[in-house]
DNA sequence: TGCGTTCCATATCGAGTGATAATAGTATGG
DNA sequence: CCATACTATTATCACTCGATATGGAACGCA
């Protein structure tokens, strides 16, 4: 098994408030459980990133799927908080590209997720279960009614709901999720400027009459 | 150790052509990294679900990593096998919508590529190093140059290479390796008529003027 | 200061990991 | 029909996995 990067090593005295523990739980866990996936990622490593020993996170949480769970449901927080302004006030196109650039900026910031998700996505699993009813189902519905009420006026491409919803998680987020490749692949700079760019590429295919032109 | 009768034990596994057994070995382990990761396979579960036994792994291949890079190969040969008809000459629209056909079609009978490749898209690893300049640099470069012929005469939506390359992989390929997700959200009927849907949908993408309406 | 709760640190458990050595068995060419 | 080359099977190695037990250290409160 390849590690990449050290990672600071448990200390000794010193005491942490148990809130900053166990969000330096949930951050290293998210990084680890990214990278490998779920049965990858080792409880040792996700604690020796956090500069903490295995057995709490047992303690703070009760198991590696709590933790997990844990781990899923703070990043969708956490996305949640850039999305809260105007997304649901989405009958118009601006509050709903508005919303897409939060999106795909908190996608660039945070690959993590995205990353997560699409471990999951590619077989079935009880953990999967339990993030398409939590999380992804209730996205979901939003995102499908608003692009209803965007189509119902005339406004948007001609996709579907559910191919909106694809090239959203697909071809919009998976771009930050799959970094590591891309740049193998392209010429790509990782920064602000390119996920802007494909923020506009995005919304060029869901609204090619509104969006300038190319690049 | 007691061995005292030469009992007909029939072994349990009737022995294969080595040839069979090693097809068996990759098939199974398409689909064990696929669903697992590379550290969250076990050769054991390999093994089990060709019917072999754990060391024979280590016997066909030298060790886990080059069992994995044989599974990959050979996907990408199968892959190969599809695409091989007219994929070079890609001057015409025809031919590269045919060749985009013919991709999502195994695509959609042989998830495990792309589930694969995406497992490793994620994190910088020594496998996605080789993956990329093995299998995908090459195949990069093919579709390149192939969109920017039809861009110079006119034809294809106004997308840059690289953004047509991620709107196959991740738009159109992980369709089909994220169906366990999307049956959860969508009411979507996996097989060949939905397949040929989704490409459907890719080249309204990829050639607005010419695809018919939608849906 | 002293007590009680909360949290950390160490040791260890049984199960599972990839890999190898050694043996047992089968198939094939001479 | 046997000698030889392959392959299958068993046993086992050192290591890592997630989880738990236990004792002690650090804290809040009196």
């Amino acid at each position: 098994m390849e590690r990449s990067n050290a990672v600071p090593t448990a200390r000794r005295h010193p005491r942490r408030r148990p809130e900053h523990l166990a969000e330096d739980l949930l951050d290293a866990a998210a990084i680890e459980f990214a990278s490998h996936g779920y049965d990858g990622a080792s409880t040792r490593r996700i604690a020796d990133r956090a500069g903490a020993h295995q057995p709490q996170i047992n303690y703070h949480f009760r198991s590696k799927e709590h933790l997990w769970r844990a781990t899923v449901s703070r990043l969708f927080e956490m996305m949640a908080l850039q999305l809260r302004r105007q997304v649901d006030e989405g009958s118009s196109v601006g509050a709903f590209s508005d919303a897409i650039r939060r999106f795909l900026r908190f996608s660039s910031v945070h690959p993590e997720l995205n990353r997560i998700i699409n471990l999951e996505a590619t077989s079935p699993s009880s953990r999967l279960d339990w993030l398409v009813a939590t999380h992804l189902d209730p996205l979901h519905r939003m995102v499908g009614s608003a692009w209803a009420a965007l189509r119902a006026s005339g406004e948007g491409a001609d996709l579907t709901a559910d191919e909106v919803w694809e090239l959203l998680t697909s071809y919009g987020a998976l771009h930050f999720a799959n970094a590591p490749m891309l740049s193998r692949l392209q010429t790509s700079a990782d920064g602000d400027p390119a996920a802007e760019a494909h923020a506009d590429s995005v919304l060029r295919l869901l609204f090619p009459a509104r969006m300038p032109g190319p690049r």
